[in-house]
DNA sequence: TGTTAGCACTCTACCTCGATGAGTGCTAAC
DNA sequence: GTTAGCACTCATCGAGGTAGAGTGCTAACA
């Protein structure tokens, strides 16, 4: 059996009536509401065929039919009519977007909150990666007797200060000699690379200043090896979710809602398979928990370096012309943000 | 009319058994489960007694009674047997503080896990608030060419960092130069208090760095207004809150979960009315999404000076003697850990 | 006078049952 | 190939009926 113009118009018309209503729709009402110039018994046999080919389903005998996950997926592929934002949505982000935002934290914050308000679903935004933490430079500057302030540069350019116990009082040059010690052996290396070696060295360059030492290289690991907060997942919008009749259940919305809070398979999921733009619908999901829901998901850049990315998760009822219009936007105005940031 | 001692028995057993069973209990009920040497209809009558005095109700008629606020209150002040942490949760409290815990940030995020996870119910932690921003000091530290890292020692000795465009290339000299004044001129100072005058004087001093000063103020101004992130709310558990049986339903949810996105009222709500432990029950309470909820809170101390708080909430219906035991214990555990940091 | 047994009454939760209506698949006519 | 007609299915909804927990009142009892 073959997929013919009559079938298509069809597909596309339940898509599109259970997108807007959420109910099944059957032959009757498909009638009535899209103007096929068939009667309802013709459109009838051709959702019989439309079953068996795997693309619309019945929750039950004698409900009307919704799409199925491939469903969905041909209608994405091959029926859905790329969409504009309207004019509404173009002034919200142009308002939005006037607004002076520096911080790298601002920008995801707002996108987040910019992608979950135009979809009324839930966004997430997965900061841009650094890349290695490995050392760049350390300096060291004046605190509270007894302490001072560790600056270290990573060498990918993020810059991080922490308070150091330094024990007995040290003075300026020592404080600078030990910085120049640490800045000539671990230049470019990251904690695992630090060899037992390179330890040694720096212990016997600087044997005076031991307790210093120790506490500067615990720092270094726990900052070398920490997560970096720009790796998290930032939600936005999860509260959309219990606006979706499909989580009216409370069970469900538990168990997705359990999902959210855990960082790493979300960071999995968001990170791309592909450069550009991925829509993954229903079961295709490798979460279980989203096999209800599809993602929208796609990379940003910065300098043409794919960086980072932004996704919107809704039930697999959702407007994809629209979500993809919006997504595929917020990427762009985000790519341009970010790269007019820098200098 | 009196509260005698039956009556008081009578209404601990109603309470406890409600907050057991979030059931309403009847007269029977009580007399089989309770052994109170009385028969129902005497427990009958004295529950009549105990609904004309405001501490009991019926949900409808010929329901069973449940506390309400105020009979909740009397039970906090009156009836309440003091508790102790039991065996299992002591282990867990000394297992999870056995671990090393450096930053502020982890003590909190901390703190409000176990509580959660403690209580079964919503935590709300608090961070200390760290005072009026003013500035302390100012150093400048070699980056990228055309750029400097800006160190910022607050007054109340908070470190930021941030990356400043200094134009031409400026001499280390001159960025000394540049940040010793600013350090003369502007120190204890916040930004309110900077006056156009001195301004001026920082201008007319540092004529030719004009843009580093208006870099450099415009960032101070951010700093220094800025929301620390340490006056945030930090929640935990949020989702325990679905395992009441109050919440079964959908629209409370929402409505709950609404005001958790808002940090704003939250923290008005914690910021402790006095110090110590503070019980706020149902209707007590000032934001009305919560006046099914119960907020158990107490403040905790560095060095003898109160300055944050942690709170429990959940349903009115919650064991108020086990999750004031847990949060009395959670901040004096706190206030040690806090106290143990400092040197 | 306080306590208790007994009883009529109330009200929710739950079940059943039938009506309703949207929808289907099949068949036969066009 | 298309359509009208028809018997059939099944979820939803409201009505009615029952069970059970609980109450308030009254009268008897110690």
């Amino acid at each position: 059996m073959q997929m013919d113009e009559r079938k298509r118009k069809i597909l596309r018309a339940i898509v599109q009536d259970y997108i807007a209503t959420a109910e099944p729709i059957g032959s009757r009402t498909i009638a009535r509401k899209f103007d096929l110039g068939v009667s309802s018994a013709t459109i009838r046999n051709e959702m019989a065929d439309l079953e068996e080919l795997g693309f619309i389903e019945q929750p039950y005998t004698s409900a009307g039919r919704i799409p199925s996950d491939a469903g969905y997926r041909y209608f994405v592929d091959c029926l859905m009519d790329p969409q504009e934002l309207n004019a509404e949505e173009m002034e919200i982000i142009e308002r939005e977007s006037s607004k002076r935002i520096n911080e790298l934290q601002e920008v995801i914050a707002h996108t987040g909150k910019l992608l979950s308000e135009l979809t009324n679903l839930t966004s997430l935004v997965l900061g841009p990666h650094k890349g290695k933490s490995t050392f760049g430079k350390m300096h060291f500057l004046p605190y509270q007797p007894g302490q001072v302030i560790m600056v270290i540069v990573k060498e990918n350019g993020a810059v991080e200060n922490h308070i150091l116990d330094v024990g007995e009082n040290l003075s300026a040059e020592e404080l600078q000699h030990v910085a120049e010690v640490f800045n000539q052996k671990m230049r470019g290396y990251s904690i695992s690379q630090v060899k037992r070696s390179m330890l040694h060295e720096i212990y016997s360059e600087l044997s005076r200043q031991r307790l210093l030492i120790d506490n500067a290289m615990d720092m270094l690991r726990a900052i070398l090896d920490g997560k970096e907060e720009d790796e998290r997942i930032h939600l936005g919008g999860t509260l959309n979710m219990l606006n979706q009749p499909e989580f009216k259940d409370l069970a469900k919305v538990k168990t997705l809602f359990k999902v959210f809070e855990d960082n790493e398979p979300l960071k999995k999921l968001l990170t791309p398979r592909q450069e550009g733009l991925n829509v993954t619908i229903g079961g295709e999901n490798t979460l279980k928990e989203f096999r209800d829901c599809s993602l929208i998901s796609a990379t940003y850049k910065v300098n043409g370096l794919t960086i980072g990315a932004v996704g919107v998760l809704g039930p697999t009822r959702m407007d994809y012309a629209k979500v993809i219009a919006i997504v595929d936007f917020m990427t762009r105005s985000m790519t341009e943000i970010l790269t007019r940031r820098r200098r």
